[in-house]
DNA sequence: AAAGCGGGGTT
DNA sequence: AACCCAGCTTT
């Protein structure tokens, strides 16, 4: 019989002594959501730098909506989907408009922001107001599907089980549900790791069903759109030199930075119905 | 359910 | 060169 009491009180053990001290940890909602905005898909290390200076600049949801979109953009930098800058501030003039200023702390009303779903709704839920609820990032999942489904990697697509299972584990921890969400996540990132797991110092082994398998290897995963000449690439491209021009730059200019012009045509207006970029006559701004 | 969307560090 | 990363939105 599985005892995910006895999961749960061992990994929130486990994370009192290895948690990380991250700065976004012990600070407010308006934080947290920023933090968990830049950290989709987007590793730790590279957001810590951006999100202090972001919120050095903007430290309220009022204070980034007070700002043009196109600011936060340019302030996004280098993170990557730049999509996301234009959702935050979507968000911030929501929650100016909506909340009185305030992060809402309700499943509902998170999920109704622009950019957030239903991961990124949870983590704030949990992570800035103690909500008892499942948090199912790429970690978690990973971690709980090693645990009982004995499979190194989970579907490609959220199914129902996996959240039950995730529900029975916050169940399972009752008040330390916060807790565990947060300790449950950070043994993913730094102990079940989707490459090179370091079982030889997990806490949990002993229930494991992946390692009583055998460790069996994940099935092939389909190739993703090679990154060199993608769309992705020409985007980023281009955007980049927008960015780095305060004040526009001649859309000859952008088309001319790469090397195919009917692609580069297609991706700055690609940019442009996005509301990344906005073109006037002859010129491209943020 | 699958595709599109960024970028950089690691292996 | 492939893989991975605290996903969301649209089709």
């Amino acid at each position: 019989m599985r005892d995910r009491a006895e999961i749960v009180q061992q990994l929130i053990a486990w994370f009192g002594v290895h948690a990380r001290d991250l700065p976004w940890r012990h600070n407010d909602p308006w934080a947290v959501m920023v933090s968990e905005f830049m950290l989709q898909q987007t590793p730790v290390s590279r957001v810590l730098p951006l999100w202090q200076a972001w919120l050095e600049r903007w430290p309220t949801p009022a204070a980034l909506a007070a700002e043009q979109s196109s600011e936060a953009v340019r302030a996004w930098g280098r993170l990557g989907y730049p999509r996301r800058a234009l959702r935050l501030h979507a968000s911030a003039t929501a929650i100016t408009e909506r909340h009185g200023g305030q992060v809402p702390d309700r499943l509902e009303e998170l999920l109704a922001l622009p950019g957030v779903g239903d991961y990124t709704a949870a983590a704030i839920a949990s992570f800035a107001f103690g909500a008892a609820v499942p948090v199912l990032d790429t970690n978690v999942r990973r971690v709980l599907t090693r645990l009982e489904v004995a499979e190194a990697v989970p579907a490609a697509s959220l199914t129902k089980a996996e959240r039950a299972r995730a529900q029975l584990y916050t169940d399972a921890a009752g008040q330390l549900a916060p807790r565990w969400a947060a300790a449950v996540m950070e043994f993913g990132a730094l102990v079940c790791l989707a490459r090179r797991p370091r079982c030889a110092s997990c806490p949990v082994a002993h229930a494991c069903a992946w390692r009583a398998a055998g460790h069996p290897l994940p099935a092939a995963a389909a190739r993703p759109q090679s990154w060199h000449g993608s769309d992705r690439q020409c985007r980023g491209a281009l955007l980049d030199v927008v960015r780095r021009s305060p004040g526009g730059v001649p859309t000859q200019v952008v088309l001319d930075s790469w090397h195919l012009r009917a692609q580069a045509e297609a991706c700055l207006a690609a940019l442009e119905a996005d509301g990344l970029v906005h073109r006037t006559a002859d010129t491209v701004t943020l």
